[in-house]
DNA sequence: CTGAAAGCGCTAACAC
DNA sequence: GTGTTAGCGCTTTCAG
């Protein structure tokens, strides 16, 4: 095992102070005036016994740890595993390394993770809160801590966030829906009072509302990450209620149980109930008949959230206001929802 | 912006050297015969005050980042995203973070990856490897690093790895194939000279050969991330031999692809070509018919992986001889394989 | 039992 | 243009 060499050997080795070495590292040369033969030396010899400065030593003298922390509900989820994966790219080539948690929607874990991050020193913190959590991300940001938020947003703190206008977009399917024909529509989401779930059920119930059908009909269902735990409550909601001709899930993980359990009780789409869900991925382009999908621009908002994210990053004393993005989801229509 | 206190600010507010209260902090209280008072007066003070040692510092000092690298093919594969998620809990409790990256199977990015994760002090290596990155591994584990290797090995390079029986698993649903009674099976996977790979091909062409069935027939496909990039050349062989009757595709990846050329061409499984996939998640479960899986223990090889992880962490001295773990697959037959 | 002091490797005033 | 030096906050040896 080799010894790490540090910036002293360097200096040593070319008989030069380390300050210069230092500066010569970052890019400083030419400001400190250090003439070009030495760099290239030194760049050399960097280069040939390959040195690399240490991080930790750099970071502790400078506060910065290159690092973002990413904190989602949870990175086995799709919708949030692709997210990982653009910011990931973007992220690296900027420079940074990506710390990752899942929150499960946990308030108090959450508040661990953020102790955790905050204790690694983390340069910047993307996540999709949780509920309750406001005081916390309102303490990170007192502190000058950039963060992103996605997703969802926390009506009361002051911070940019990016997410998608949820309201339209169950507005939007649900009217679908009611052209198509469908008569008993109901909207069956995780029970939360985060701003997009109350966005998603109030486009529902808005559609609904004044459009002048029946009452809305919704089904509230308790984060689980247990498939079972969500499919049981999902499975009398369906039996007790055969009247029903259309469902919209709110969540691509509430709709792949959904269409767990219409498979399992032999429902067929769209004849016996219409299926859309929020959420656009395999399972439903794959799923006979296709599921008519919501799809979320993942590409642009883990491109917004990093590029706001960075924008802070590079300009910490900027108090510019807080950047609210909302973007359009696009409702892919296929044969799930489409009445003969 | 409340300053960050520090091991001093404790120590003279309590009047107590530093020294003291690291000792305390770090439990080597009773060893060092501390008074149980002075014990207790810390641990009140510390708790009240929020006081949270500089892990960067404490890292500097010690060496040790209390992270893990995990580096895998793409961490927004359901394959992976579900083994981070279960490494991520596991380490979380141990006290470890997660730095991860996604390696694209490019063995330069790999090289770089790393180069970064060394460079960031982490304690040990989860890995996934990528063809050609024999000596890198090779060199961190000269230098003392803890590095598991998972879902494939690397022959030369003696360390721990995780693994499923593959070869076992293509022989095993080319036979159920076979003893389905179809006659003309292909398989199709990404090209790669990955152990994994190997194993799987070998596998299929052992049962075919050892069977007196027709000369193998084998499609390899470029490694992409874009999905079109697969579908093309898969939809020109499925054209090209309309005289195969069921296909194994080599991962989920591949299988999802091979499900959507298979849809968009009209044939239906198992009638036209029967189905089989290698990984098991929620498109094949939902699929009409639903597809035939071969799954691989997800929990168990996190668990093993990071067991065996945090045994060499523990242990770092230790020169127990490199644990190769290979688990058994479950081939979940399904009606897309199933004749009649 | 407790404290002084020497670094871990790096950056950046401040000299020269 | 280049070198000296003082820390960043922590652990740990060695004295007392």
């Amino acid at each position: 095992m080799k010894k790490k060499l540090s910036i002293v050997d360097i200096a040593n080795e070319l008989n030069v102070s380390k300050t210069t070495i230092s500066f010569i590292l970052n890019g400083r040369a030419q400001e400190k005036r250090i003439s070009n033969d030495l760099v290239e030396r030194v760049m050399k010899h960097v280069a040939e016994v390959g040195y690399k400065p240490n991080s930790l030593a750099k970071s502790l003298r400078t506060g910065k740890s290159n690092t973002i922390g990413l904190m989602v509900e949870d990175i086995s989820n799709p919708f949030f595993a692709s997210i990982a994966r653009l910011i990931e790219d973007r992220a690296y080539v900027n420079g940074y390394k990506i710390i990752y948690c899942s929150t499960d929607n946990d308030t108090n874990k959450t508040k661990d993770l953020i102790g955790m991050f905050r204790d690694r020193h983390v340069d910047g913190y993307i996540m999709a809160p949780p509920e309750g959590i406001e005081e916390d991300i309102q303490s990170l940001i007192k502190d000058g801590m950039p963060v992103v938020l996605f997703d969802r947003h926390l009506p009361g703190v002051k911070t940019d966030f990016i997410e998608v206008d949820n309201l339209f977009s169950t507005y939007n399917a649900t009217k679908h829906l009611m052209d198509q024909g469908f008569k008993n529509i109901a909207f069956v989401t995780f029970a939360s009072h985060q701003t997009q779930m109350m966005d998603r059920v109030k486009g529902y119930r808005d559609a609904i509302i004044s459009n002048g059908f029946k009452p809305p009909i919704i089904k509230e269902i308790p984060f689980n990450q247990d498939e079972e735990q969500i499919m049981a409550p999902l499975r009398d909601f369906v039996k007790a209620n055969p009247d029903i001709d259309a469902i919209l899930f709110g969540t691509n993980h509430i709709g792949t149980c959904g269409l767990k359990v219409l498979n399992e009780l032999g429902k067929k789409a769209p004849t016996d109930v219409a299926v859309i869900s929020f959420d656009d991925y395999d399972v439903f382009k794959l799923h006979s008949p296709p599921v008519t999908a919501i799809a979320q621009p993942v590409e642009a908002i883990a491109d917004n959230v990093i590029t706001v994210l960075l924008e802070k990053l590079n300009d910490r004393s900027s108090s510019a206001k807080p950047q609210s993005i909302v973007l359009k989801t696009d409702l892919r229509i296929r044969n799930s929802s489409l009445k003969g």
